[in-house]
DNA sequence: GATGAATGAGTCTTCATTCAT
DNA sequence: GATGAATGAAGACTCATTCAT
């Protein structure tokens, strides 16, 4: 289906907004990000009808290119351990390659303004995750425990893990191993 | 003489402020704190100079009041499981019942004006929880992880137990315990 | 393309300004410009990035209009007199018929935020004066003083005569011809 | 008469405006005053209805100081160039010695909110510059011009000169030599 | 469709003045 | 009479959004 008005000009303002919403936060003045996205002003309104508007859709942009990130070559036969270290590896090499975007994408989860249809949207290609752990649950892999808390568990302590593997990242390796074992310790159960 | 500047009047500013950043972010405008502390808005500038002035205070009262509520009484002699769970249990109560506040804190945290005298102001009180860990460490209680990843790891798997007891109230006590289960078992050492 | 920023609003808000800081000195507020100017608050702000780059402008602006209206036609090769003459009446008239640019003027140069470039920007136009100030020590025609001593004086002079000619329009030719007078038996030496 | 409140008070309120003022200009804060004066801020509210009237009086106060730096001692019988050398020589080493007070005052002279009255106040105790003047236009002594001309010239050549004596201070008395000559040659009768 | 000048509500902050103590 | 906290009307400046070109 094509867009009209150009593909191109929009990804750039998208692109522009993650570099200045990474650096600057949210509040940063639209008027910086047309500028980094070499479009006059008043295009990004061309593309976006107001600001919170373009902040729900970078938000699903991203999370879209995370989710290709993590969940490309997904080993849906592998066991749940080699299942859950793909994610973690992936979504840590993603964060830690694309700061900008992570960095972003952390600012707009907390924000106030997104809707709950873009919520929706940013939760859904990483359905396989929770086909995963419920299976763990189910098959005694995991705890049992709520599966969204499950889920919260790994995410806290993966952006915990990837600060880390960036402030030292000689070290980086080390750290993203203590995380999954700190992470697969604590949730599966001990035989 | 004429009154003196009120304690009252500074405490209402400061209990305003928490609930208007708790809302509406720190880009909430100072206009709506003061209205909220029921003073004019020149008043605020009386008692703290600037509005990032006021944010450093803020941080450092609040910082303060969870430091009161979580380590008095804290039990030096007990076992490092005791000590650990103290302070877990009295950090989620804390920001249960003061929500407002650890919602503020956690926006004026991941602030970028806090003076470095305040980062500081705000870590001290807690030494001893430092002190815990790293007892905990050498005696091969905890595993052996820096000691600043393995606090990262607490906060970041208390904040996240804490929304979960937040949004359902009714299990809160299950999140709490599951929470520090996960904790417990992904940072110590299996004999 | 989108209107270019118009070389007339421009030239509104220096006008506007000229008569706003003439009659309510460098204090008056920014809105007032604006709204003499016909434009919005904000378009101040686009043509001027803040108030004192405004008033900088405004003052090269006008020492450029004065230095076009004293030094046309500046008859190089007359006597000293002659071209001391034709400043000092160009000045007066000028000054006459733009009260508003003079008093603006006047304000601006005993105004503490004038940046050195416009200081020297505004004194480049008239370095012709000098010149002949320095042949008329050289030719022993003035008596020998410092240069700036001498122009500072011309200055004052012209000034106060400049007043008592608005003051008192009936007699402005014989104000004028009287602070000439005294301007010229005070500095240059008597065979 | 004796003034209810402190006529210590009212004099350190003052003198501490002459500071401020020669220094930060009349839109200083009259808080700055206060505090310079080491009085609270409502005191100077005690003395002075409201700023302009601080002013006002200040500027009278400062008037009557210096008539009395300059009139004192007048030579009533003296020639016209002695009589008028005294006021010059006294009015320039009245302004050297104080600075603050001459800035003060001639950034009040060009205030747009002087009262008349405060006007007429500030020139009376000069009457006898002005006799003086009356007599050596009768006497063809000075040229034939308006008194207040006259008074004019005398008062733009002395603050000019007073400024060339500050600014290169080993030439102080040639300047003020030279700036007296310039004023006698400009206003007198060649014989 | 693209542009960027124009807009004006909203932001933080200052300050003369008042008035309870 | 002295105090200084309280006030709120400005003030300079920013910025999302519109719209004429």
């Amino acid at each position: 289906m094509a867009r009209s008005k150009s593909e191109d000009k929009r990804n750039a303002i998208l692109s522009a907004a993650t570099e200045v919403f990474a650096e600057r936060g949210l509040g940063a003045a639209t008027s910086a990000i047309s500028s980094a996205a070499g479009v006059a002003e008043g295009t990004l309104f061309n593309y976006f009808k107001t600001k919170d508007d373009l902040v729900n859709a970078l938000y699903r942009a991203i999370k879209l290119e995370l989710a290709d990130a993590m969940m490309s070559d997904f080993p849906r036969r592998a066991s749940i351990r080699n299942r859950l270290q793909h994610v973690w590896n992936r979504y840590l090499t993603w964060g830690i390659k694309n700061q900008k975007q992570q960095r972003a994408l952390q600012q707009m989860t907390v924000w106030g303004g997104l809707t709950e249809e873009s919520r929706r949207a940013g939760v859904a290609p990483f359905l396989e995750i929770e086909t995963m752990a419920r299976d763990a649950v189910e098959q005694h892999v995991f705890l049992d425990r709520p599966l969204d808390f499950i889920a919260a568990t790994v995410s806290a302590l993966a952006d915990t893990t990837m600060e880390f593997m960036r402030r030292d990242p000689r070290q980086a390796e080390m750290h993203r191993s203590n995380g999954f074992e700190t992470l697969w310790a604590g949730i599966t159960r001990k035989k």
